[in-house]
DNA sequence: CATATTTTTGCTGCATCGCAACAAAAATAT
DNA sequence: ATATTTTTGTTGCGATGCAGCAAAAATATG
């Protein structure tokens, strides 16, 4: 939160209020919340947003690298990491729990870009996700 | 499609004439296709199937490795592979053309298990998925 | 071969997802 | 203070995906 406002700072981008209460929304689920999953946790008390609100929001936090889209899920999640080098993000998402685990690795960015590139192709935006099931699903 | 009549008559699966031209649609696209877009395809002449009809056939062919779901498109392809080994399917996605290049990677795959492994994750279905350009858009 | 059982299809309807288009409001620049 | 850009609100709608039930077809069983 704190590192969402100093980058934002930095790119003089405004968080403003319905940007970082969807922000917070995810940062404070442990699993990915779909769009109409994130109205609702807004819609506590107050007015319910509507769905465009709620999306441009999303594609304002997208665009900043502050979350991610699971696209097998049509859902979002908080970053965890920081992109800055030339990491990858990997997502695991357990069947069970619905929880997804966000590993960052350098080896399989490398092998991805290997493969890439020896087909010819030059990569933008990587998308990995991998359905399984978690440790601690796994040892119930 | 010699080869999806032998892999389902193997297993006891019926390929039946809706299944089957849904493939057959598939496998006649350089690019992937939405299930609407099949049913549009289906519709030439006859009568244009109901959406579930469609959604039906795919789920069948997905179940039998006969497709793949592209997540980030909403779209399917037929799958050129025959993933019986421990390869992985990475597709490549050319933002210019819409092609998607399938190349099979046991590298990537390797990896990509040591990963999952390392944080305690029993993978089943990866998805990995690469916008791009791809080498002949970029020549253009 | 006739009947029972499983599998597949057709049909109606609907929930969810995601955004276009325009107007109003707020923030920023001049 | 005014003009310009950015953001938000509102209405509406297209795209995606499937549930639930009934009919039809294929398969198994006596």
């Amino acid at each position: 939160m704190v590192y969402a406002e100093a980058l934002c700072a930095e790119r003089s981008q405004r968080l403003t209020p319905i940007r970082r209460r969807v922000l917070e929304v995810l940062a404070g689920s442990h699993k990915p919340l779909g769009a109409y999953e994130i109205i609702d946790e807004l819609a506590e008390g107050k007015t319910k947003p509507a769905p465009i609100t709620v999306y441009r929001a999303l594609d304002f936090l997208l665009e900043n690298g502050l979350i991610h889209r699971i696209e097998s899920r049509n859902a979002f999640i908080a970053c965890i990491h920081r992109h800055d080098f030339g990491t990858m993000a990997v997502f695991l998402i357990c069947d069970r729990c619905g929880a997804v685990g966000e590993a960052a690795s350098a080896a399989v960015a490398s092998t991805l870009m290997n493969a890439a590139n020896s087909a010819g192709f030059t990569p933008k935006t990587p998308v990995i996700e991998i359905s399984g099931v978690c440790s601690h699903c796994r040892s119930l």
